[in-house]
DNA sequence: AGGAATTTGTGCGTATGTATC
DNA sequence: AGATACATACGCACAAATTCC
């Protein structure tokens, strides 16, 4: 790797904790493959021991890497055929469950009053999914994603994990979120299929997705029904 | 500070960390107090400027302290009387508002069989507590204590914080949770006040509480008006 | 079973950059 | 502008866990 030393840039241990997102995002790097030992890695990528250390501590931070001391670091097995699934918060009420989605309506709107103030377009991308825990419809989701970002989405091109599609298609890093969970109205849109009738209440999470700068480039409101999912949070 | 050398003992900035904790919910370090720099600090402490790093980028992880470059470490203003609540994470739905708790009910029972299996002691104590935020009902807690951990509880004792009075009075050190959020009933002991009357839905959070060592301590379940509160979760 | 080799974890010390006061 | 203080980066030694022969 050239390290970036134009002033101004990101740190060091920075530039190499990106990089390997993006080879792990990538697929670059499987599932379950054993990174080379740190010193080994270290030398390859011309910089010390410890701050390649650094880099690997956040991708531990992060859940994507798997550190075990005397065997190696590891690409944290997803359990999952389409990537990484680190930012989906809900699953089965008994641990656990394969996600995936199917796109019901996808529309470049002006954004409607009720949402958070986010981004610098007045339109966004509206997209409604339906998603699934082990084939089971466990909630709704309606995404909107400011139009800043792209002008045309493709519904084709989006793979189950719309951060992946996020970086992949369109450069755009989600990198963090904050997420308000409540309890409201299942939407007036709710397909048959999805347990809670329109109206009555379920779980709700408002999600404010942002990139590595702290800006908000995504607004998504999620309801799930909790005879099926649950949301989880966990802290250490 | 004297190390503590024993085989099988902490690593050496995790001690840190936990004594850093243990002064500011004592009080001796203050909201806002600014540490001494760190090359005195880990002068005082008989330690490495880079040991004594680690275990300040712990407590910033944590939100205890603020790290300013130029300027210094400060224990952050955690806006309440009564001390840290890093582990609350229900708030106001226009943002923050303060917490303060009344205790319903305390009692020693069986731990009943819908718990997750948990601690050693096949009993636990029960405490009921209604929580505020601003002066309005937010929710109702159920706690459940594993009794291995003390033969009774003084409810005089209890400060708005339980997880500090575990800290002070049961040298109890809950680091870390696991939160499961759905939708669930309001409870038959609903008392008025609560905006959900018993068997209506409402929001619902169980959490399984660990200490430093991954043992589940305490698990409690809290039911939350979703007209008043929300469960708020950050990922960055 | 056991010991050597490998690999990550912890801890120390130092030099330099950058933000704040 | 100078002093102070945290941030980054480098390198080394030893401990602890794992793996392999």
């Amino acid at each position: 790797m050239i390290p970036d030393t134009a002033p101004g840039a990101l740190p060091l241990y920075q530039q190499v904790s990106e990089m390997l997102i993006r080879d792990i995002a990538s697929g670059r790097l499987r599932d379950g493959a054993r990174l080379p030992p740190e010193r080994k890695m270290a030398a390859t990528l011309g910089l010390s021991v410890g701050t390649l250390r650094k880099a690997l501590a956040d991708l531990e931070q992060r859940g994507l890497i798997d550190r075990r001391q005397g065997s190696g670091n590891y690409i944290r097995a997803s359990q999952t055929p389409e990537g990484i699934y680190a930012f989906y918060r809900l699953e089965r009420l008994t641990g656990g469950g394969l996600p995936s989605a199917r796109i019901l309506d996808l529309q470049r709107r002006a954004k409607p009053d009720d949402l958070p103030g986010f981004g610098l377009c007045p339109d966004a991308h509206r997209i409604r999914r339906l998603r699934y825990l082990d084939g089971d419809v466990a909630s709704l989701e309606e995404i909107w994603l400011d139009a800043s970002h792209a002008d045309r989405l493709d519904p084709d091109e989006m793979s189950q994990s719309l951060y992946l599609y996020y970086r992949d298609a369109l450069d755009l890093w989600i990198t963090g979120y904050d997420d308000h969970v409540s309890v409201a109205p299942a939407p007036a849109w709710a397909p048959d299929g999805f347990g809670p009738r329109a109206g009555t209440p379920c779980g709700f999470v408002e999600r404010l997705s942002r990139t590595a700068d702290g800006q908000i480039a995504e607004v998504s409101r999620t309801w799930f029904d909790s005879t099926i999912a649950r949301y989880v949070a966990r802290m250490r």
